[in-house]
DNA sequence: GTCTATACACGGATAGAC
DNA sequence: GTCTATCCGTGTATAGAC
């Protein structure tokens, strides 16, 4: 058999079993036994379990990052000015993991389980995954974020579009895990709502005494 | 021995060598080599290995929590009107997690895993418990919310609260992992970052036409 | 280069004696 | 409540067949 079906048999059995039972849920055994190939083929192809995990959930986050740099191109050809309003910059930022979610029931846990692969790796180990992972994204969109939003720098739009995402994939990764009694919003008010409460901490400016509104 | 001693040599144990080692890390033969009890005495007292995390980590949620509602309690003490400003029952909020975290350096860890703890249960058996941790922190602090902001009603409050805590969450949990180039901030002027954009956040418009400022 | 069979060391869990 | 002995499943490594 090719190389190459043997790998893409295991990563879409991944999928699918990592979906229903979880990682740690999912054994090596399990998983061969139900891809049709032999246990050590997950270490011949991929090294280990870890690294198979890292394989399955860099393919869908690459999906989602690209459909990302899709649209804020998009956007930024349709404003030739550079006056891209914030909250489209904002759409373009979460709509596609929002989408991504929709697509399937199981990729909802796709995402929770990147959220807790990147939470249980060690600080160091960390950093260069996600520099790896987010780098361009970081870069593109805080970029867009200076020119949107007058008086913000680099320094400060990588901050607080760091807290952007914090409060994105807070909602995504369990509906709200945070906080209870936040159920009752379907996912497009939620996404609306998202938007209008990071665009306006977007928009803040930094001396705390000043009164918004 | 007595089962207290006992119930607490092992806890103590636990929150050293997860701190230091990570929880799949520390195995429970040499955890309890460590702790000078038995091997089958984590399974006596606390059922599993998942529930002696379970049993540390609340302990130390707890204690923050608990914080929490004395300076929410001092704050509205201060306050009788009921005109608490925004900024302060965010610092209640954020504040002891970041002293937690200042306390000991493995304490960052034990926030990370606590993320990764809940990130990895299924969304099922979450919500019960994320119930039980945070119940009361959300509802004393979305009515304080309620009074505080205007026009905002106990639903949407709930709403942003978990995007507050998700920023907050992803700032603590790896300094910022969601995006690269964020590093350059010391804490205390992140938490000031972190009440600014959550302020604005909270006190925007459902309305997103409207422009704040 | 790809796949198979097998061996290993270690993990959490548990039954039953004390 | 505590401890010993034991069980079974796990990820991983490797020797060798194709």
């Amino acid at each position: 058999m090719s190389a190459e079906a043997t790998r893409e048999r295991i990563m879409d059995t991944a999928d699918r079993l990592f979906g229903i039972h979880g990682f740690q849920g999912t054994s090596l055994r399990a998983l061969t036994r139900e891809a049709g190939v032999n246990l050590a083929a997950v270490h011949y192809h991929f090294g280990s379990k870890q690294e198979l995990l890292r394989a399955t959930l860099s393919r869908h986050v690459d999906a989602i990052n690209t459909r990302r740099l899709e649209l804020l191109d998009a956007l930024e050809a349709a404003h030739p000015g550079g006056d891209v309003p914030v909250e489209d910059i904002l759409h373009a930022l979460i709509r596609p993991a929002f989408e991504f979610t929709h697509a399937s029931p199981e990729n909802t846990e796709v995402i929770r389980r990147m959220s807790s692969l990147l939470h249980s790796e060690s600080v160091e180990v960390l950093r260069p995954l996600v520099e790896e992972v987010f780098g361009e994204i970081a870069a593109r969109f805080s970029r867009a974020l200076v020119r949107a939003v007058p008086h913000l720098d680099e320094r400060l739009a990588r901050l607080r579009l760091g807290f952007a995402i914090g409060c994105m994939l807070s909602q995504i990764d369990g509906r709200g895990p945070s906080m209870p009694g936040s159920d009752e919003f379907e996912d497009a008010e939620r996404v609306e709502q998202l938007v209008t409460f990071v665009a306006a901490g977007l928009r803040a400016t930094a001396d705390p005494k000043e009164g918004p509104r």
